[in-house]
DNA sequence: CAAGAGATACGATAAAATTCGTATTCACTA
DNA sequence: TAGTGAATACGAATTTTATCGTATCTCTTG
């Protein structure tokens, strides 16, 4: 099996650059590192580099068709948050997600934050 | 700062230590690597050297006063739970434990542990 | 069309994680 | 007390991540 097509877990360096394009959309590598080189003192070529093997890992696909590549996220934000979680609850919490869920609200959830998840949970049982 | 005492995230291999550690209590090397050999080929001298480096960085303490050392995890499972939550809701949800939550649960939710759940959504809003 | 700006490709380096073999140490027993 | 079994210590090899310098390629424009 080795590195099978998808589902692969990103690294950190990559999660931040998934966090980028699922924020902008499709990009070019300068206009990636343009956002991140706000927040970290990253090289151009470092984010270069990383968006090349993401490509290896399939977790982003890129057109060549222009000069610049144009890279975007292969899954969704969404896709992806989910299947964190599921490797998260696996290695940490037995299995649990109610576990999971549990020791993620503590005493600073704010009421708001209460009523949205009370408003989801209803949902689930109809 | 570079490595401080605390609040270091444990690896895969880590964490799989840890949580024979938390289901066993103190525990030696051998009674360790029994319990790991269950599920995984491991040898005896891998889970020993990173037991080894978790006691460098802090992650289990040892008592070394009898021949076989014995290895206790340093923080509880509550804690760590908490902590690689905290990790990935920066990392991966923008900050929004309440957006990890809402990720978390879904039709597979039974109808006991959203019962659970909102359980303690009453107790947090008391 | 030649030159320069700007892009990708390639390869090297360093740190961290994982794995294990071998050396050494220690305690018990025959 | 010498030897054996079991434990730790040490260090080497491998893989993955992260980082970047340098080489190369390719438009565009003067």
């Amino acid at each position: 099996m080795a590195r099978d097509i998808k589902n692969i877990k990103p690294t950190e360096a990559e999660l931040m650059l998934l966090n980028v394009l699922w924020q902008m959309g499709p990009a070019t590598v300068r206009q990636i590192h343009d956002v991140v080189s706000n927040t970290q003192k990253t090289g151009y070529t470092t984010v270069l580099k990383i968006l090349q093997i993401m490509h290896e890992k399939n977790l982003v696909i890129r057109d060549e068709s222009n000069r610049a590549h144009v890279y975007a996220a292969a899954n969704s934000e969404v896709q992806t948050q989910s299947s964190l979680l599921k490797d998260l609850v696996n290695k940490a919490f037995g299995g649990s997600t109610s576990k999971l869920v549990m020791r993620a609200l503590d005493k600073s959830t704010s009421q708001e934050e209460i009523a949205d998840i009370r408003q989801l949970l209803n949902e689930l049982e109809a």
